[in-house]
DNA sequence: CCAGTTTGAGACAAAGATGTCTCACATGGG
DNA sequence: CCCATGTGAGACATCTTTGTCTCAAACTGG
């Protein structure tokens, strides 16, 4: 297997170890690296083989959690139909990575330096032009920022993500729980 | 000052020693004793002689953080007046205890052990209480769970105080935002 | 079967945080 | 003024985690 370099097999072991960290740092984010590598079923030396270091693995969370969410956002179509039916669709497409969103979004030494991924800035100005959109087409109030509305859903997928780790609410409530109180609060509609 | 003893002075350097360790440990959750010292104004082993160390100075901010929570529910006179206001009022009552909330929330370290502190689960009850009684006099709607709001209402408590402290919401509207968020939502109401 | 590659286990030192101790200094009451 | 108390600065050992290395064993493709 010489000639295949890191193509292959190292791609899919790489993944899956990738994987596990995710799970596992999302339940207790200060694990070892010697228990990142149990979870993942290698040593310690082949998860370092894989990532330089703690940092390494980090940003490669980071990188991930990113493209998913991006992944997320082109699966969801924000720019088709109503804001509502938009951010209806961005919550079930962004659940798998709610998760790994929720550990990222409390490493705040990811957020500190300088070299900060632009990632999240691009994730950002998407979702904050959906709810524009959305206040624009006179669907959603204007007295809730985008900006605020943006890190309320952030917020509220780590919440979700968290009370169904724990037990909390069931998993196959979380989509209809985070969209619904996102979109329309806890306040009974008189008329819908 | 021989007989003073722990009555007087030691008290309120404790006190404020934890409000800066609470400021602190908000914004970089992985700050060290020394720091945690040196934000404090005081050395690393007078903040030693306070707490024995960095479990115990956690275990304050815990008993801190509920201690402050269960005075903004007593403040905020869950049964009186429609449900709405009892919610705006918590809101408003609890705002000065977000940072540390927040701060609180994601230390999941407190919630793994057995020794966990049963102040969360007055808080919890508490607060579901409300959402209930809501529910119940038909001001909220019932698909969403009172966990699920209890839930929602610590997640955007974080959400918010992560977001004032990072200047992307006004300080001053934390209070409107978060609590017109989680009763009405993002939509725009028909007739109010 | 064989050769090259990858892995796991362990040893090892370096780095960082923590807990403990000592000692000099300041401060405030008597 | 004097003394007791509290404090800051620093030294020190310890512990944990990390990063690096080696070597034997397992595996894979030919």
């Amino acid at each position: 297997m010489s000639h295949m370099g890191y193509g292959c097999l190292m791609a899919v072991d790489r993944d899956h170890v990738l994987r596990s960290a995710a799970a596992l740092l999302t339940r207790k984010s200060t694990s070892t690296m010697d228990e990142v590598a149990k979870a993942a079923g290698i040593s310690r030396a082949t998860l370092h083989r894989h990532f330089a270091g703690r940092d390494a693995l980090v940003r490669a969370l980071e990188a991930l959690g990113i493209a998913e969410c991006e992944a997320a956002l082109d699966a969801a179509r924000l720019d088709e139909g109503s804001a509502s039916e938009a951010v209806r669709r961005l919550v079930r497409e962004i659940e798998p990575a709610a998760g790994l969103l929720a550990f990222l979004y409390t490493e705040n030494q990811l957020f500190e330096g300088e070299g900060q991924n632009e990632g999240w800035t691009r994730l950002d100005v998407r979702i904050a032009a959906l709810f524009r959109r959305g206040q624009a087409s006179g669907e959603f109030r204007i007295d809730l920022t985008p900006a605020w509305l943006t890190e309320a859903l952030y917020g509220l997928m780590a919440s979700g993500a968290w009370a169904v780790q724990e037990g909390r609410v069931a998993a196959k409530d979380f989509t209809h729980m985070i969209a619904e109180l996102l979109l329309g609060g806890a306040l009974r509609r008189e008329e819908p």
